[in-house]
DNA sequence: TTGTATGCGTTATCAT
DNA sequence: ATGATAACGCATACAA
């Protein structure tokens, strides 16, 4: 910061052009004046400017991350995963979330111009293929999450929710439920459209004949213990319930227990995302789990592999497949998880393969 | 990126310089010639190269975050806090987490010189005082969160853990407890040292002629279930079990459960940090809270104080204070709140004052 | 092998 | 009000 090139040259009676090449060690240097470069260089505690070494390398070894005001597990596990691989490949993270809408997301955009190599977005409401067409250079590498972009300059990496809500449906069907309702998440949230089409898709196809009951919430605990209400009012009760996401869950089990029907007893109980507190409730839920922080991993990949070699995975689209938790609340297997210590042992079915890519 | 002021001079016919007034709205230009320029700089789509204007202007707008690996909601929502009110500051964030032990932390501090115009680090073994000492230049506005660290360049901010432990430990002996047992967290972890000292007061002071119990955790569930194993097998069992964090409570309540100790009838059973399971466990667990989003709403103010007034609150020790939360786990209160759908209303104490800061 | 000189994109200083 | 030009700290093509 305070001490330059300069002043390495200086006390090690060299030019700046031989520090550089002495701490860059491309060569070209004895290696007696690069012992006393480096020496001189140490001792001064010279680090050298990042911003100015970037000006000119036009690398700045940093990625930036750019999603939407949430809290939680997913955030950080995301964040974790990303953070985790770059430092792999020698990267940085310039993470800019809780931005909530197109403008937030769009300054925080501008802001990173010339400070990243590349970027990774998770999708939101606001933030879609329209907003990055006016806002993304092409010229920077992206990575899009959650995006219902078919293909363009950036390569996307989705959950696979559709097959994720299909396997779970299975299992349930399989257990011999087949009036299995489902509760959806916000119309405008690409996992929550996925889920239910997946949802309706596998009932078409495993539970032919019946039209299941489909209610509305909106990933909020409260919509789902409205939903649980609403479910249990029916004429006929559902034999088993599928919430779109786990916290739904949660509040559809409180109206259950309210209501006096037992989980797994009278009626199953599912979830998705498996959220840390699928396994802590009473019983502890089966769920359709996603691998976050894999999630990450695998876009810090895509994203340097699109920095090193340009164009390479460009528009193409790739998915990364859930895993089905089988704990006590779906039945069925229940009984066998009463296991000692709150320890996890529960059934899990690959539901698609690790990462499937097709460009 | 790819189109630089040039490009913006040269369609405009202005030079650089005008530009550069013009776009940064210090005068100096007639305003019609501003309105052309930011007419074509719009077209252009021009931003301008961070990395370039902070060369010059020696500043970078970016704060960095440096923090060890740790997952959950605490990395999250102490990130959340920072980058929102960075935001407010007109402020990014390099965000470094995920590194183990000391090596690590001084790679990642290297990478942020000249990136970054302030710095806020999560101390953990390993980044300690010693550590900054010789890898943090002094001339870098730093806050310093759970450090141990008396007084120095940097500010430091502090979970009040103590009055946290202490507020809680008022709250049991008022119940009525007298035989409370404490399980620890690892020896090497500041929080964990501070709750124990903290627990060790309130005994001394407000249960004094007794010698409680303490067993050794390392804040892992199953060091919980261990613990609560352990105290099970005592000659006298405690009347009330405080847990020096939320996962290994919920570890002792799982080795209660296979007991057949009810909580909180034959034992009261209380944590520390409360986390989101905290509320969704049987029964919902008495915890002290951390509000940890404005840990880092705090943090950040203090960093900005510092980067913009050099010197300011440097060398300061500030406190933040804990909330005690009554819910089920720990009796008294309990059968109040049996409320419909999960609701939250616990009881809340104000342990300490919001923020004290002292010079 | 080493040093000199140029340029990266921007702001700041000094002319005009 | 506007333009030419010098920094900022570094890497690199070229000269020696």
């Amino acid at each position: 910061m305070t001490v330059t090139i300069k002043d390495v040259a200086r006390e090690a009676k060299v030019s700046v052009a031989s520090v550089s090449r002495a701490l860059n060690g491309v060569g070209g240097v004895t290696p007696a004046t690069e012992q006393r470069i480096r020496e001189v260089a140490a001792r001064l505690r010279y680090v050298p400017h990042g911003a100015a070494r970037s000006l000119i390398t036009k690398r700045t070894h940093t990625v930036g991350a750019l999603m939407p005001d949430l809290h939680g597990e997913f955030f950080s596990e995301l964040i974790r995963g990303i953070d985790l691989e770059a430092r792999t490949h020698g990267l940085h993270l310039l993470v800019s979330s809780s931005h909530n809408g197109a403008d937030d997301a769009a300054a925080a955009l501008r802001a990173m111009q010339g400070r990243v190599d590349g970027i990774v977005i998770l999708s939101s409401p606001g933030v879609d293929a329209a907003f990055l067409k006016t806002n993304l250079p092409e010229s920077l590498p992206t990575v899009l999450l959650n995006s219902d972009m078919k293909a363009g300059a950036a390569a996307v990496l989705n959950i696979d929710n559709f097959a994720g809500t299909y396997a779970m449906v299975r299992h349930l069907a399989s257990l011999g439920h087949r009036r299995i309702a489902f509760v959806t998440g916000p119309k405008n949230n690409f996992d929550a459209r996925q889920r239910e089409a997946g949802f309706r898709a596998a009932m078409t196809r495993l539970v032919p004949g019946t039209s299941p009951r489909i209610v509305s919430g909106d990933f909020s605990e409260a919509s789902g213990y409205l939903a649980g209400r609403e479910l249990l009012s029916g004429k006929v009760r559902p034999q088993a319930v599928f919430a779109a996401n786990d916290m739904m869950a949660v509040g559809c089990l409180q109206a259950f227990k309210e209501a006096g029907i037992a989980v797994p007893g009278d009626i199953a109980l599912v979830g998705f995302d498996d959220i840390p507190i699928a396994r802590y409730v009473t019983p502890p839920l089966s769920t359709v789990r996603v691998r976050i922080a894999e999630l990450g991993k695998n876009a810090m990949d895509l994203l340097a592999d699109l920095i090193n070699r340009p164009g390479s995975s460009a528009a193409s689209v790739h998915t990364l497949g859930c895993d089905i938790v089988v704990r006590e609340s779906c039945g069925g297997a229940s009984g066998r998880n009463l296991n000692h210590h709150n320890q996890e042992n529960p059934s899990r079915v690959e539901s698609t393969t690790k990462l499937e890519g097709s460009s």
